[in-house]
This record gives C-alpha cells, sequence and structure tokens, in this order.
DNA sequence: CGTCTATATTGACACACGTCGATGGGTGTG
DNA sequence: CACACCCATCGACGTGTGTCAATATAGACG
C-alpha cells in the first residue's frame, strides 16, 4: 500500500518517515554506552547491594562474596560502574569505599522518559 | 577501620552486607536481558524513529536508510527488539510494520525505579 | 506462471566482553 | 622490618555480538 509520491526522488521513504524525529547517532552512543555499564546482572547486584546499604557505600570485600565471583572480577565491574559514573570510588585506608551517583542513575531512566 | 567484632565466623562481611536487599541472581539475569535488548546504538535510534512516527508505526524499508546499515542488519536488530517484548511484529502485505510496546518500555524505566 | 519487491535466515568474520589465575602496589599490624 | 590483608592491573581464554554478502521465503502484480 506505501507508494512513493515521487519513484525518482532515490532518498524518500516509502511512508515519509524523515531523519527528523530520532535520536542522532552520537545521541545514541552516548545513551548506549551508559546503557551498556547496566546491560549486566552482576553489575545489576552490585548497584542494588551497594544502594541497599545503611551506610550508602560498601567496600569489594563485601560485594565479593555476595556475586560469588573472584576477587578481581568484581573490582572489573566496579571500575565499569565507575567510568560509567555510576559509582564513585573513595579510598579510606585499606578499603575502596563505593557510593551511588543518583543523578547518573536518573539520566537512565530518562532515556525513556 | 572496619574490624570484623567475630574474626572466626569466616563467612560474616567486614561491614555487614547480608544477602537480603540486593536483587537475587533470577531478577537481575532478567532485568539484565531486557537492558542488553536496548544498549546498543542503533537499536535506539530504531525505537526513538518508531515512536517519532505520526502513525506509530514503521517498516523496515523505511528504518534501512534511517541507520545507514544493510536491510538484515536492520531486520536483525529487530527482531531483537521483538524477542525482548519492546517490539510488535505486524505483516501486512508485503510489509512488516513495527509498534513500540510502551508498558514494555515502562519495565525498563521500573528497573531503575 | 514469472518476476519484482520486501523481509527473514544463514554462514562467516572481526571484535568486544566476562571470567579467572597470577602478579603488583599500598596499608595496617605484630 | 616482616607479614597479612585489600584492591587494582595484566595476560589469557572462551563466549557473545554486530555486521555483511549470499540465499531463501513470501506476497504483489503483470
Amino acid at each position: 500500500m506505501p507508494t512513493r509520491e515521487l519513484p525518482l526522488a532515490a532518498t524518500t521513504p516509502c511512508c515519509g518517515i524523515g531523519t527528523d524525529g530520532g535520536l542522532s547517532a552520537a545521541e545514541a552512543e552516548r545513551s548506549a554506552a551508559l546503557l551498556k555499564a547496566v546491560a549486566d546482572p552482576v553489575r545489576l547486584r552490585l548497584l542494588s547491594a551497594i544502594r541497599a546499604t545503611a551506610a550508602g557505600e560498601a567496600c569489594v570485600c563485601d560485594l565479593t562474596p555476595l556475586v560469588g565471583l573472584s576477587q578481581p572480577t568484581v573490582s572489573h565491574h566496579l571500575k565499569v560502574l565507575v567510568e560509567a559514573g555510576l559509582l564513585t570510588r573513595d579510598k579510606r585506608g585499606s578499603w575502596a569505599w563505593f557510593r551511588i551517583v543518583p543523578s547518573r542513575v536518573e539520566q537512565v531512566r530518562a532515556i525513556f522518559g
């Protein structure tokens, strides 16, 4: 049914979608990078475990037994979350304490606002 | 500073995080699967392009020139979104029309509610 | 029936990702 | 100082993912 009004205009889509409404390639790339940091079961559990803490922060030695993975793997996931801006790392003494960045989490929700 | 009150209890974490607050492994797996479907720049652009449509639906022939990828690749991404429950496919005649499933998109937001 | 168009599927390839063991760098403790 | 603990980094391995060309399927239209 959707017939081109101008068959000779090769760039015209068949039912009139332009490049107007959608996200730009750059915007989509930034949003996808943020979502990739969160699209992992281990990292979701780390975020929710930190959020469920009374003090609002947790160290690697607490999180490692929780997810049942090796310490380097947990450290790797935490690094991904920090680089995505979703966590802050605060090294006090021997321990590294991680806190959630609420504004950054809100940005994730805003993608589907 | 965080010293174990019971050093002999090897299973006790150093500052008292239990298995209570966080997501279960199964819940995290389901949420991550949904997020993985969305954590891709091409798929984000497809979703936003369909949402920006006047009729609320679009076919592959419209979306392909929009993202600048081959037709099989676009078809692949749409399949991922359909299998994640984020799109519905409706084949009418030669064309396949895709619509957004708003309730499923809301579920993505709810992960960070 | 034959052909064209729109879409889906397959196979192949490069690349990214999650995981671990081993190692190194700090920091507190005896 | 020596030792133990916490954490980060490195190297390696298997797996997953995005992409395309080629092919298959299926419907529309002479």
